[in-house]
DNA sequence: CATGAATGAGCCTTCATTCAT
DNA sequence: CATGAATGAAGGCTCATTCAT
């Protein structure tokens, strides 16, 4: 009852088992189709052990983001090989690929964001926190860089609007894969086409907002 | 049993009221968490009526597809308004205008993109009917308009990721309206605002594709 | 509500198709798990004539068996071909040889037998009538010939144990016939099968009895 | 989930209840109309109690006939107090007494009968199992009685009828229970009785079969 | 008379959870 | 700590029957 969080430590194999195990249910089948019969079945633990480590089903799925989310910006910071003082533009880049790679690699990386995914669609209990400790910031930074893209005063909702184009377009590629994969039944999606549509995305993005911030220059004018 | 057309008029009342109400459920709940006894008090009428006029749940939330989604392309067809001989420009933008509100309103025609939205993330067993009938004509029609936009012969993939730049800013504001609506509480989606919406998805896509097209130029030379 | 009998001429088709419908599926599937969906269905009628015309699922149970019975009986009497004064042996013969036919064939006429055997394992409303009207003129009409056979003044239960030896080994076929076909598939039950089954039941039957009337005039003695 | 066999006497509880009170109803009602809520509810267990022991209502009754099999023949073994080199009058008179006592009796030894005797009018998903391992070897060892007591070289087709019209005898007694305590209300079937029976079917049948025995070698000559 | 539509009861099953060991 | 067993709620579906035309 009390040590629902950070007990880590105390048992070294079956809480850790039952996150894996859950995770990857709850990404695969999300969290209503999901059973804890199928979860410890995985985990080679007994169906109450669920109930002991975390309570509820729905306890055990924060849980489980918490535990994903560290995952996979363990490996994929926002920020990942930018050093101060880099350009936007570089800056730029470096987030969409950080973004797009963490999203949509098959290594447990990409865990945090298939459970996400499905948090836009239907949202849990959890999405709040999702929403403050997870969305939020990452829009704030890439608004960061937007912002100095376009330069000077810009009105804010220009910076939101692009800063929805660029997520947007990094999002499609988890948000839409079964149909893609449908669409193009030979597409690949290894490292060097995840490199290629971060490339894109960077190109027409970087082209769009320049574009926009000579427009809005004109306009001011 | 096989009455499913034809008598559209003579029985006003419980086939489609069944319809509509399972429209909404399964659009605020999907297939999973959707009940045929919600649906069912939602529509007044008894469980058993379900299974006599459409079999099944899985054979209504199919109706219910097509159902709401004649609904929504009968009010925004995807090149509402647009005449032959207009230029690419013009239909990439009515093309993004219909989408946009097609797929954000209040109306009954939403119902469809909720829907679908759903089926992006759990694909049921009619998500390759939807796949077939509705996204790869769709994909199909902007391929065209970007593929004249970009001009001369231009490496198929390079038009894919075009269409899913545009495509993918769109569906944006489906996909992550839960999201945006807690990130910003205050923003209102109104007439006015979706126009404004699929206004800068517009601007930021032609700016994009029209550098994109100078620069492969520039290339080929 | 007054016309669930006798009115036999009232719709040429509808009553008389139902009757049939509802004999052969009652006869392969009995009562509870006939439906009367299947049976309309193969009657080509609506599932409402079932409760117009019979009032019940059950009431049209009891029909089908009066219906089949008539049927089975015109074609297979007790008696079939015997005159009068002929002696108990043949009588007996007789009586074996169209019980067997009246349960093994193939044609309408077994499907009172098919009906039958179902109710002498999970009786239903109907079988106080089947028991008096049916099973116990049988009886009576085989205990005569037995009793002759067994000669001057036998115990009752002798008489009785012998009718049971005689039926039971008929009836065995019809009980048993899903048995016997996975025993041995390779068996037949056409015409002359039929009549060797009939001739080994009485030859069984009348050296049985014979014996046991030598034993019993033994011990009267 | 395969802990069918070991436990037996751990839980002496839940398990067995089921078996027991599902045995009861089944042999009562028959498989379709016996209802998991009337199996639990006389077990004093809850509904999901099946589920979680025996998988499905269908699973639970082909463990229940094994369990009810097990019961019957422990009891009544078909050569039940012979010894080797029995005569094969002594041995076909224990066969036809068991084979009596264990269907007619009050006690549970005659549940495996009444549940089979249903199986032979509608055969289940597990009548395959029945017919291979229990109708098949009790016929195998009444046929070789039967093939004794006719002597020589015997066509197997005469053996194949006896041996029918041994076993039809003592199964009519199961078979036509019902219709039996119709037509005689006032007999009774003790244990008295069951001998007479068992008595009288073996005087007929041997009576028969010597007869038979002496006609064929007469026709031999 | 006949029909399509509608009803309500009931059934089997599944699932997350809890209890006793 | 961990486990097997047990629970109650709920869900989808089927069926015989009735209603209104």
């Amino acid at each position: 009852m009390k040590k629902n969080h950070q007990n880590v430590e105390s048992t070294p194999g079956t809480r850790e088992r039952i996150l894996q195990a859950a995770a990857e249910v709850f990404a695969d089948s999300g969290f209503e189709r999901a059973t804890v019969r199928e979860i410890c079945s995985r985990a080679s633990v007994n169906v109450a052990a669920i109930n002991y480590h975390f309570r509820d089903k729905e306890n055990l799925y924060i849980e489980v983001l918490k535990y994903s989310k560290e995952l996979a910006f363990k490996k994929y910071p926002h920020d990942l090989g930018t050093q101060k003082g880099d350009s936007p533009e570089i800056r730029l880049r470096v987030f969409i690929r950080s973004l797009v790679l963490r999203i949509l690699g098959d290594d447990p990386s990409s865990l945090f964001g298939r459970l996400v995914s499905r948090e836009y669609i239907e949202p849990t209990s959890a999405f709040d926190v999702i929403v403050e400790e997870t969305m939020r910031p990452t829009f704030a930074f890439l608004s960061e860089i937007i912002g100095e893209l376009l330069g000077g005063k810009v009105p804010a909702m220009r910076v939101h609007m692009c800063c929805a184009s660029v997520i947007s377009q990094c999002l499609f590629f988890l948000y839409a894969r079964h149909a893609l994969a449908k669409l193009f039944p030979e597409q690949k999606f290894g490292r060097t086409e995840m490199e290629a549509i971060a490339d894109h995305i960077a190109g027409f993005s970087l082209s769009a907002i320049k574009d926009l911030r000579k427009t809005m220059k004109g306009e001011r004018k």
